[in-house]
DNA sequence: AGTAGAACCTGAGCGC
DNA sequence: TGCGCTCAGGTTCTAC
């Protein structure tokens, strides 16, 4: 489910209900989720003041008066909600769609203002961390990870370095977290369409020069500019990913290739139908006409 | 160095 | 109604 885009907009939604809060108690309601939790982790959080959250790659990083960081990773389907101590009919407050109430809650969060933060996710490929602040970067999680594609490090000269000398196709190299971080399956297909590159291209021909080349350059420009039109429109809402307050995000409805098997791609004048093929695992949607 | 495949899980959708 | 199959936003491992 979730990519940057995503990760961005939940961590906006919980900011809010979340900083500033003392953590009264924890519900961990399961011994694991993709791995198990740590050791004392209720223990750990109870009591602690929330101080700040942010975002780096697709985690959520709680920062805690302690000095610890809740590191928090929502895998494939993982979403939180906040539900108000006045119950489900508050406005703004999530109310599950389907099967019975509190089916995949793994995790609450009792704050001192009230709310109650909820974890939600029904394949388990979610995972929490409490890591010291000051060991965060060295951390395996975060040691070796990629450039921030929001951040200022991404530009042409940058996707350049990265991917030379590559022979992995660029769907490849984009989804390679320790290179840009964040990028998931929509948002790279998204991205290689917009700039008229195909996925199959090696990574490493984007910019046969050193120093970048106009090429990298737009590739750089288009990610910035997918990514920060998903953010702009709340994510995607693929399947059952809302955002906090239960509200979709609505960008999927501007897709221009995903999940558009066998549909024309819509660039201007172009009409051909797109492609779907298999890379490294996962679907690749393209138009073999428009990307080279 | 790359890639394919499998693994970790549950649920939705489809054909029959 | 239900069975069996495929697929799904992520990551990480093994085996060629």
């Amino acid at each position: 489910m979730p990519e940057l885009p995503e990760v961005e907009t939940v961590c906006r939604g919980l900011a809010p209900a979340m900083v500033g809060a003392v953590i009264d108690g924890v519900e961990r309601r399961r011994e694991n989720l993709r791995f198990p939790f740590p050791d004392n982790f209720v223990a750990r959080l109870s009591g602690r003041r929330i101080e700040g959250l942010a975002r780096r790659a697709k985690y959520l990083l709680a920062d805690l008066d302690d000095g610890t960081v809740l590191v928090m990773h929502l895998g494939m389907s993982g979403s939180f909600r906040i539900e108000t101590s006045e119950g489900a009919s508050t406005p703004g407050v999530f109310v599950h769609p389907r099967g019975p109430a509190g089916t995949h809650d793994h995790v609450v969060f009792h704050l001192s203002n009230g709310t109650a933060i909820v974890y939600n996710d029904p394949r388990r490929f979610g995972f929490m961390d409490l890591i010291p602040r000051a060991s965060l970067g060295e951390h395996p999680l975060f040691a070796g990870i990629g450039i921030e594609p929001l951040g200022n490090e991404l530009n042409g000269e940058a996707l350049s370095r990265l991917f030379a000398g590559k022979a992995a196709p660029l769907k490849a190299a984009l989804l390679d977290q320790r290179l840009v971080a964040g990028l998931g399956n929509i948002y790279v297909c998204e991205s290689l369409h917009r700039a008229h590159l195909s996925p199959r291209r090696k990574a490493g021909t984007i910019s046969p020069k050193k120093g970048g080349s106009p090429r990298a350059a737009l590739l750089a420009q288009v990610i910035r500019d997918v990514l920060e039109e998903a953010v702009a429109a709340g994510g995607s809402s693929l399947r059952d990913h809302r955002q906090t307050d239960g509200t979709l995000g609505y960008f999927q409805h501007t897709f221009r290739v995903y999940d558009r098997e066998g549909e024309p791609c819509l660039n201007p004048g172009c009409g051909s139908i797109v492609r779907r093929i298999v890379q490294s695992g996962r679907s690749t949607f393209y138009c073999s006409t428009c990307q080279k």
